[in-house]
DNA sequence: CGCGGGCTGTTACACATTCTCACAATCTAG
DNA sequence: CTAGATTGTGAGAATGTGTAACAGCCCGCG
C-alpha cells in the first residue's frame, strides 16, 4: 500500500489492485444479498460489458479501476465516470447496455446477475430502495458534472476534477493530497469536455500557479489544497 | 388546443395546462398506488420547492411546465431539466432538495408524500423497480444532456434540444414540428451552457439556415426536421 | 387613452478561450 | 533497442463571450 510512495507505473496497478474498498451502503447490502455472485479479473484494456450487449449483471468493483464511456456516430468519445472500488457499474441500463466499461488497470469484479437482483427486489423492498439511493446519488454526481462541464473554464473543471478524485481518495483512507491517475490524459479530456491539448496545457498551468506537482505525468501531488478547491468551486478570480 | 396556432402569450399557458398527457409507466403506476395524494396548482414563477427544502413529496406534473434548477455560489443557474406533463419530479433527491423546481405557466402537480411512497415501496418491491426504472431514465437523459453539452457546438446544442422538445410534444400526441416554448432564452442558455445572446444567434442562424420558422420568438416551426436532426446528431458538416 | 418603466429578445463588435494542426519529447511494450 | 503510444508545446483559426445599444411588448399609472 505504501508503494504508492515510490511509485513506478506497475505498481500502481497493483496498488489499487490490492486494497479493495466497498464504502457504499447499497454496494454492502448487494453484496450481502448477491455474496454469491461471480468474481472475475479484467485485464488492463479488457472490457466489462460494451455498447449493445444485453444486461445480464450488475457489478461490483472490489479492486482496480474501471473507465465507463459512450462512442458517438462520428468517433467522439465521452467518458461518463470512472468507477472506483466499492463502486457500482451497470445499474442504469435497461434492456441493453448504452456504455462500455473498460477496466484502466487490472481490476477484480463481482458479477451480480440481474434476474437474481429484480427477484431479490421484489422481495425485499427495501433493497429496491437502496438502489433508489444508489441511482439517486449517480444522478446528483451527473448532474453536479454537468455543472461543472457546462459553466466551467478548463482551470475550473480539472481543479474540480483532481479535488473530486482527491476526495474518493480520502473516503477510501488514501492521502488525499497526493495520488497516482489511473486513466490517461485522453480520458480526462473526453470526461471534461474538452482536447487532450487543452488538459496537458491546463496541467502545465496548475503547476505552474503552485496548486500542484507532477513528478510524474500519473502522479498528482496537490500543493495548495485550499487554493485548488477554490478554483474548483469558482471561489478564485 | 388549437389555441396555439394563432397564439397569444396567455393563451400558450392555457394551451399546456389544459392538455395533460400522463405517459411513463412509473408515473402511472405511481398514481395507482398513491391516487390519494394532495392536488395543487401553482402560478407561473410559483415555485414547487426550493434547495434546502426537506423533501417531503415528490410531484408528478399532470400539466403545465416545470423547470428544475440550481443556482451558484456566485450568481449562475443551471437548468437541469424542464419537466412536461406525465413527468415525476424531486425523485432523485435525498433528505434535502439540491434543486429548485419552479413553474415556467401555470400548472396542476400531484403531491404525493414520500413517507408514503417509501412504506409502499417497501411492501411491493415492484414499485422499487419501476422507480429504479424511473430513475434510470433520468440518468440516461442526464447522461445524453452532459454528451451534448461537453462535446457539441451552440448551433448543434441548440438543435438537439429542439429535436429533444419535438419527440416530447410528439409523444404526447402534439404536433412535431410545431410547438410553443415554455421557457425563456435565458431558461434554454442554462440549460444548454450558453449564454441568451448565443442562444439569441443561433436562433437567427438556424432560421436563417432554413432549418426553423420563429413566427413569434416562442413559436418554433421546423422546417427542415432532417436537417435539424441531422445537425442534432452530429451527422452534419 | 397615452406615457414610461421594466423585461425579453436581437444584433454588432472587440476580445478571450479553446480547438486544430504540427511536431518534439518521453515512456512502454515487445 | 525499436516502434508505437502517450504527453507536452507552439501558432494560427474557430467558436463563443461580454458589453452595449436598441426594438418590441406588457403593465401600471396618471
Amino acid at each position: 500500500m505504501l508503494a504508492a510512495t515510490f511509485v513506478m507505473q506497475p505498481e500502481v496497478q497493483t496498488v489499487s489492485y490490492d486494497t479493495p474498498q466497498p464504502r457504499n451502503a447499497a454496494a454492502d447490502l448487494l453484496a450481502r444479498r448477491c455474496g454469491t455472485g461471480q468474481l472475475r479479473i479484467f485485464e488492463a484494456k479488457d472490457h466489462v460489458f460494451r455498447e449493445g450487449d444485453p444486461v445480464s449483471n450488475v457489478y461490483l468493483v472490489e479492486a482496480g479501476h474501471v473507465c465507463i464511456y459512450r462512442t458517438l456516430a462520428d468517433g467522439r468519445r465521452h467518458v461518463i465516470d470512472f468507477a472506483y472500488p466499492g463502486d457500482i457499474v451497470g445499474l442504469g441500463a435497461i434492456g441493453e447496455h448504452a456504455n462500455n466499461a473498460q477496466a484502466t488497470a487490472r481490476s477484480r469484479v463481482r458479477c451480480l446477475p440481474i434476474a437474481a437482483l429484480q427477484q431479490a427486489i421484489r422481495e425485499d423492498g427495501r433493497l429496491g430502495l437502496k438502489l433508489c439511493e444508489a441511482l439517486s446519488r449517480e444522478l446528483i454526481a451527473s448532474r453536479e458534472l454537468l455543472f461543472t462541464v457546462s459553466q466551467r473554464t478548463a482551470g475550473e473543471r480539472l481543479a474540480s476534477f483532481l479535488i473530486g478524485l482527491s476526495r474518493r481518495n480520502e473516503r477510501n483512507g488514501a492521502d488525499r493530497s497526493e495520488f497516482v491517475l489511473p486513466m490517461t490524459r485522453a480520458d480526462i479530456a473526453d470526461f471534461l469536455g474538452l482536447t487532450i491539448e487543452t488538459v496537458s496545457r491546463t496541467f502545465t498551468k496548475l503547476r505552474g500557479d503552485g496548486m500542484i506537482d507532477l513528478a510524474q505525468s500519473v502522479l498528482v501531488t496537490i500543493t495548495d489544497y485550499d487554493g485548488l478547491s477554490a478554483l474548483a468551486e469558482g471561489r478564485s478570480k
